[in-house]
DNA sequence: CCCAGCTAGGCTGTCTGACAAGCTGCTAAG
DNA sequence: CTTAGCAGCTTGTCAGACAGCCTAGCTGGG
């Protein structure tokens, strides 16, 4: 919960953007059905009356959907909702933001997509791969003695994942675990810094990062998955994060 | 500018908005690195003239950027490329077009999150997850037997990863996997029409899918993981997916 | 009655000009 | 030397206009 206020409290009563609240206001009323897929929305004009815009505004909040996917417009016919409303594009958070109870859920995609990475990654690092990987290692335990760097050990531990990522030489899970990273950087450095260091963290999860540099450079495949496995949980452990769901009693094996 | 030029000429039969191809060649010169993270962009007003558009088109154009978070602008100062340009949301394909090799490489991610899903939904499914999964099986035996119901058979072998992705209770997880789907409908389409019903394609995935919802039916984590992980391969092949990366001979030797 | 073709109105896409809001660097007063 | 203020520039917003395109409805012939 900590670090998700702290996320929070980037800008006070900004009203933001004209275009930002139309987009919202839109996206709001096709997300809630009232305006189905293949209905036709009203005029630019007719919106810009309605939400006392101008037509300008209308058009930017209105490209922004259409990039997204809610959207799509043809000249001289007008603007429909489409079919499958925002799946053009992949976000997480609403306006910058990401609740808490969503935290869990981000955690368990990242889970996916980081102990896959760490499996391709053990099948095809090159050696140029495996040097990456290992100086972000070293990075981050110089960051454990130094005692001062913090921002440096949150630094060297985003490269460490990201270095695993390269090594799968997919461009694609490559830039999804970017991606999802991207959205951790804040929580991250809060692991690495006051309450975090007081608490040992970085020390567990440096233990748990040598085990996957370790499968990962014999080129175990099974073993690199695991080490990950452990390391993405003990991650949600150390951030305060919770299971995303419930659990059955049964088949909760978690290692195949 | 000549790519502005460039553009013009090799569209004959779509022109294409204008505000695309002004977000083209300016994401084009963030991610060639010629404009840095950091810099600031042109004035609108310049952009304008380069590009020989008006400002309305221009300020569209970086929009979009700003939305993806290439660039982000402060009124007054400029507009300025983002630290991490690009990482604001997660696409595919360019302008809605995917590279057969960039197909492969999409697919292992896929695979990926898939065969997490499987396993969650194993651990998780209710009585109502199982009958949605149920009932796209069941669809999809009568689209098999049938014979003309291609389209019908579609839609059900996307209704039946769907309904497996609700079953993780990850709201993430889920739209991902919708995210993902989307963009593989039409090839999704191709498997259970023509070509592939005289392949006897959609036997050999139905079977597949039987193993699949058995597993998590029973709620075996493991075996639902596993029979994922085969109808994902099963899929990659029939679609003539090749394997995205070079596989390491066994031991996990070095190579490059 | 039915249908093909045309026409008129409306909508999006683009352009132009203007003003408001906000930032930056320079300058002049203290 | 410091600092408050000013001037110029840039983005954000507004208003009006026209071109390209689509659709509904009318019209005329079959």
């Amino acid at each position: 919960m900590p670090p998700v206020e702290a996320l929070a409290i980037r800008e006070v009563d900004r009203p933001g953007r004209l275009s930002d609240q139309v987009v919202a206001a839109l996206r709001a009323h096709i997300e809630s059905g009232e305006l189905a897929p293949g209905a036709r929305l009203p005029t630019e004009q007719l919106l810009g009356e309605r939400f006392a815009v101008s037509r300008a505004v209308v058009r930017e909040a209105i490209a922004r959907l259409k990039a997204d996917g809610y959207v799509e417009t043809r000249q001289g016919a007008g603007a429909f909702v489409a079919a499958r409303p925002g799946l053009a594009s992949f976000r997480i958070g609403h306006e910058g933001r990401i609740e808490a109870r969503e935290l869990a859920q981000i955690f368990e995609l990242r889970a996916a997509v980081e102990v896959a990475a760490a499996r391709l990654a053990a099948e095809r690092r090159t050696r140029g791969d495996l040097a990456a990987i290992r100086a972000a290692l070293e990075q981050m335990a110089r960051a454990l003695v130094d005692g001062a760097g913090g921002a440096d050990g949150a630094v060297a531990d985003d490269a460490f994942h990201r270095a695993i990522a390269t090594a799968t030489h997919n461009a694609y899970l490559h830039r999804f675990i970017e991606f999802l990273g991207h959205h951790f950087s804040e929580s991250r450095r809060l692991s690495w810094t006051d309450a975090g260091r007081r608490a040992d963290q970085p020390h567990a999860a440096q233990r748990e990062h040598e085990r996957m540099y370790a499968a990962i450079a014999r080129g175990d495949a099974a073993a690199a998955a695991r080490a990950a496995e452990d390391h993405l949980r003990g991650s949600a452990a150390r951030l305060g994060v919770g299971s995303a769901g419930r659990r059955a009693p049964r088949g909760g094996q978690m290692h195949g």
